[in-house]
DNA sequence: TCCTGACATTTTGTATACACCTAGTCAACC
DNA sequence: GGTTGACTAGGTGTATACAAAATGTCAGGA
């Protein structure tokens, strides 16, 4: 149920047919929910546009998100734009003043403790789920992104960090699908970390670096041994762990840039 | 800062009166968030109209929620309409199909068990944060509004037992709100619980009624020793005590309906 | 010189009109 | 008679036009 609002649904709906005469008796039959096909164009454009700028920086905290301007860059009318700006807001993205219009948000310090601390409830609680039900192709996929990441960190090379970075969501995003819970997996994915853990890796040292990447093998490890609270403990070390790597006021302090890491 | 997207912004956010001579550099300067005045009314009387119709099973599960005619009912047009089904999609009110529109949701046994999860999770670290930050006037709240339930639980009157559930929101959101951290109840109130909790109470039997009264008292009292490991665990025990009651599947069986108590 | 008031601009909020897509129905063909 | 195809209706998705509201500016007065 509750497909996600307009993410990237990859997911097979699998229980889309109870269509089996389900109580109501009314003309007015309920239709199933049926599959969902192909998202429109525009609120989706409009969407991955607006949200990768404020991901990249292009928008920068504090900014005024006009949504002529918006609709105008996009190639769009402003009907999609608004609906985009609804769904960013939901998520995180943009914050809304009522006759202003959106902002892109300035995280404090405290926000910024806000999402750690719900990220580790949060995942720690998806590994626990995941170590139950974990599948065989699961804990392969995980294996896969995990040496991808490594792959990609070894190379040394800063462009590849947003590789990291994405690595890293899709290594998250999966050990969330394993546990079952999807609202669990919509909440942690959509709701809490987004905006901030996105770009993340550039900050870390080489060693903070090496040592994610060993946290993300232990994590299959507790998987595989199907122990939930090993799970559970070493997703949250891992979480609370990058909490203090990525706080704001760290900015200027610019630890070893991960150059030459063999 | 992250106000509540739509929700009722009670809350001072102080730093509005930079008005004054505009103390920035640029013309393109990012303005402060200022604060929340009126909602508008369009919006805000669709999303609640529809909200408590959904609520209150005037639309039932599976129902289809075309625009034009939820616009005629609500007196406006489409277009709010459509931001109202938006927030109320990332809310779990209703779910969007997408070219067919909204549909209120049909909730399985599967997604019951999924929300009463989340529910502990995120309710229990809630109380836990709280006890750490509970003021006198936080706790003063809880025990009137834990006294309030208590007196309209004893009146026996079915139809006080809406004014129960809507008391029981405010008490948990009021731990929520203690809990100091904005994000967590935005996620335990809006996308989590509502759509099932809300009538929840129709279906208590007296005895476990109480037991959940007295709950309130117990975490009251946690909060104000304040014990973040009792706080925890009996919000924990609260939530997941509460979700054998309201099972989908208990419909039939209708136990003792809280008549003559007290 | 500073404050107060109204005005004008800009942007959001709302309404409506149009286009595309989906689904259901009916007819033609195999 | 069953199946396939196109057609028709209904509804969502999008664009645009209009109204309301807030902010910033400017003039007038104390």
């Amino acid at each position: 149920m509750t497909p996600p609002i307009g993410g990237a649904g990859a997911e097979p709906d699998g229980l889309a047919a109870a269509t089996t005469t389900t109580a109501a008796t009314t003309a007015t039959r309920p239709r199933p929910p049926a599959r969902p096909r192909t998202m429109p164009k525009a609120v989706e454009r409009a969407y991955s546009q607006i949200r990768s700028a404020i991901v990249d920086g292009t928008f920068p905290p504090g900014m005024h998100l006009e949504e002529e301007g918006l609709a105008d860059s996009s190639g769009v009318s402003r009907t999609p734009v608004r609906e985009a700006l609804r769904r960013l807001a939901a998520e995180g993205f943009v914050e809304f003043v009522p006759h202003q219009g959106a902002f892109v948000p300035t995280w404090t310090e405290a926000d910024h403790h806000e999402i750690f601390d719900l990220r580790a409830v949060l995942e720690s609680f998806g590994a626990r789920l995941a170590a139950r039900r974990v599948s065989a192709a699961d804990l392969d996929e995980l294996r896969a992104l995990a040496a991808e990441m490594e792959t990609a960190a070894r190379s040394g090379r800063p462009d590849r960090l947003d590789d990291v970075a994405a690595l890293n969501n899709r290594f998250h995003g999966a050990v969330l699908a394993a546990s079952g819970n999807r609202r669990l997996r919509q909440l942690a994915q959509a709701t809490v970390a987004v905006p901030l853990v996105l770009r993340t890796f550039q900050r870390y040292s080489a060693e903070r670096l090496q040592r994610s990447l060993r946290h993300h093998r232990e994590i299959v490890d507790a998987l595989a041994a199907r122990d939930e609270s090993w799970a559970e403990a070493i997703m949250r070390t891992h979480i609370l762990s990058a909490r203090w790597e990525l706080l704001p006021a760290r900015e200027a302090p610019e630890p070893d840039p991960i150059d030459s890491e063999g």
